[in-house]
DNA sequence: TATTGTTATACTCTATAACTATA
DNA sequence: TATAGTTATAGAGTATAACAATA
């Protein structure tokens, strides 16, 4: 049973809607927004809720190339938010770690980000914005697995 | 009843999650794939499915600015997949639209971008896929209309 | 004076390869 | 020789402002 209110409705697909998306949000994130740029914000996430990671880690966990991870890292060190130390066990590695600023910072653009995100999912219920943040889990969970192979 | 398998679960948010799902994505989807690039593609979807339609309205349906809809189209021309001609009735306008050899080429990667889908959402069933693509666009939909306020 | 589209410019992001230091 | 990280460079993407034509 199609209601069909404008025509043949177009189906857009997946991936040019998940880019609609990402372009909209990425209008909204200015650094103004968060107190830093937004992938700095997302990096200095992932180094809280994974102590002792390293360059490496960073790259696959967030599609980064080496290049990318470096600048965010100069970048959030810069700004006193995150650390590199050598791994004792290999020195070749950096074990990065968020500093108390860093986790304060954090606190700050994690609460900003919150209040976007009501605003993003405004037109979805607790219950819808639960189902689609666990569908796109899963999605993604399924690509991690995929690049392992 | 919050099952902790590792630990304190992050909670990554809807923000992060879009942005890795757009990285993931836009690393498998290359111009030897679709048989153009992404842009251009979704572009020419957007003119097919909206006949007569303008470079400004490109800007605001597809979140580009006005730089961007340019290169595309110039792009798209070269490829003789669409054209530009001016609106007789408001001489500043250009009217967009696709070409026959557009139309096909667009048939041909609209196929190419199914099988992606297939692949990327392999994770879900055919209901979760419905619901998920439902959702995401019940979303974008409310960010147009904030947009025009 | 405002709008549509174009051009120019700069800045960010991404991808790649060359380099270093360690293993 | 292989790996972790760095640097350098080029390409694509995006944002901004100046501009021409038209309203």
């Amino acid at each position: 049973m199609d209601v069909k209110k404008d025509g043949p409705k177009p189906d857009p697909g997946f991936v040019s809607l998940l880019t609609q998306l990402y372009k909209a949000l990425n209008r909204r994130t200015g650094e103004d927004l968060l107190g830093m740029r937004f992938k700095p914000y997302m990096t200095l996430g992932y180094i809280r809720d994974h102590p002792g990671t390293t360059q490496h880690e960073l790259e696959s966990a967030l599609f980064m190339d080496a290049n990318s991870v470096v600048l965010i890292l100069n970048e959030l060190e810069a700004a006193q938010f995150s650390v590199r130390r050598r791994d004792p066990h290999d020195r070749r590695r950096h074990i990065v770690e968020i500093t108390a600023s860093g986790r304060r910072a954090l606190e700050r653009a994690d609460k900003a980000r919150e209040s976007l995100e009501d605003e993003v999912l405004r037109a979805l219920s607790p219950e819808e914005r639960k189902t689609v943040r666990g569908l796109l889990e899963r999605v993604l969970e399924s690509m991690y697995s995929e690049a392992r192979v």
